[in-house]
DNA sequence: CAGCAATATGTCACTAAGTGACAATATAGC
DNA sequence: GCTATATTGTCACTTAGTGACATATTGCTG
């Protein structure tokens, strides 16, 4: 496999023998809650390599080629919630705000048990990542991704180039945010707070995208 | 020496036989300043801890006791520009906008040769780390680290508790756009562009941060 | 400056992380 | 089923990073 593939689509043009990205995506999940999982039982240092891959029941040289090293294994976690809101993000209708669009999706959502304890490896690993150095780094590339993935919708949304550098920044401003949020409720679902005194946490987010960038993103724009 | 001694500043109390923090800072730098040439000289991959520790006079083990791990090695240098403009925002009086501040600054500031020559590794490194994943990790970290000192100096200016969400918002906002235009520059002043040419890229910054905080960071406030 | 206590360093041994090479096996398309 | 290509596991290896311990260095005090 070239473990590059994952991230490069130009790569991966069907030939005989070459996995579809979807299972090569689906083979880095499983890795990934195996890996939190154990980071979370165990601790990061503590939890080698070979352990990790034999969870999945690969070799650690095939885990390698799935992951540069050993606190990226968790990233597909990290990456979750944040692809959602990408996702998310791609669907948006210019002639909606952020706000109502994020509202109406989480009136929509439907939630399955399985997904229900992915969101808690998620919770846990956000958490664990804010003193654990290797998986605040998994955690920091995260988001460095998201915001890449995030220039390029801004740029979209307001007609401008992705080089622009006020798209950069907005596209900056608001990952970071998004972040400090996403640690927030973490942190108090991990403290045991309940979900629904939390609030509307997506509406939060859609505000403090909206102040972040100066008001620049977030209200309906002309189609 | 106690790792984590650099970073803790009651674990330094001055005791027979225990280094100043200062002395340990200026190995750490001395450090950074080697490993960031040899990174730059072969890449990240090719450089081994040997050699970094062999360009300062140290053993690998000294290397591992002043550095978690090898992409670390180059935190003191990308940190220099981040921990200035904390610096300054530590010294920024009440009464005065932060762009003033700041132009205020730039126009008294003295710089020495070997300040420009460290400057010129600040550069390369925050352009090499755009596409060396391991330095992207140093670089991410260590605008962590500017962003927990903003989140102090937020609260203090905003007379709101560090643990204020919108305290860190504002910082984590502010960080966020600090660092792309750090990012725009040292990629233009690599491309060859004169720095005259640039503009004024501290006022840029103080804008930014107005900005991405929604104008609650950035105007003079009451005493 | 010497003495002392505490810390810092280097050597050594070691484990784990991560990589290249290559043969065997698996995958996808026809 | 066949073929071409990719994927996987085994093996050997280097490097990164850690613990233990003896020796050297540092900072304080008199």
């Amino acid at each position: 496999m070239g473990s590059d593939g994952a991230n490069d689509t130009t790569k991966n043009e069907r030939k005989p023998g070459r996995m579809s990205e979807q299972r090569q995506q689906r083979i880095r999940l499983e890795i990934s809650r195996e890996a939190a999982r154990l980071f979370w039982e165990q601790g990061v240092a503590a939890t080698t390599g070979e352990q990790i891959a034999a969870a999945v029941g690969l070799s650690v040289r095939t885990l390698w080629r799935y992951f540069r090293n050993k606190e990226s294994c968790v990233e597909p976690v990290l990456a979750q919630d944040g692809e959602e809101f990408v996702a998310l993000l791609r669907r948006w209708p210019r002639d909606v705000s952020l706000e109502d669009h994020l509202m109406e999706w989480a009136m929509n959502r439907t939630k399955d048990p399985d997904q229900q304890s992915f969101d808690q490896a998620v919770i846990k690993m956000t958490v664990l990542a804010e003193k654990e150095p290797d998986l605040r780094t998994a955690w920091l590339m995260t988001n460095d991704r998201i915001e890449r993935a995030l220039v390029e919708i801004f740029a979209d949304r307001l007609r401008r180039s992705p080089d622009d550098i006020e798209v950069r920044l907005h596209a900056a401003a608001a990952t970071a945010v998004v972040r400090v949020i996403s640690e927030d409720v973490s942190a108090a679902l991990m403290a045991g707070v309940d979900r629904a005194s939390l609030g509307n946490t997506l509406g939060q987010m859609a505000r403090a995208v909206h102040t972040a960038t100066g008001g620049a993103v977030g209200d309906p724009v002309d189609p």
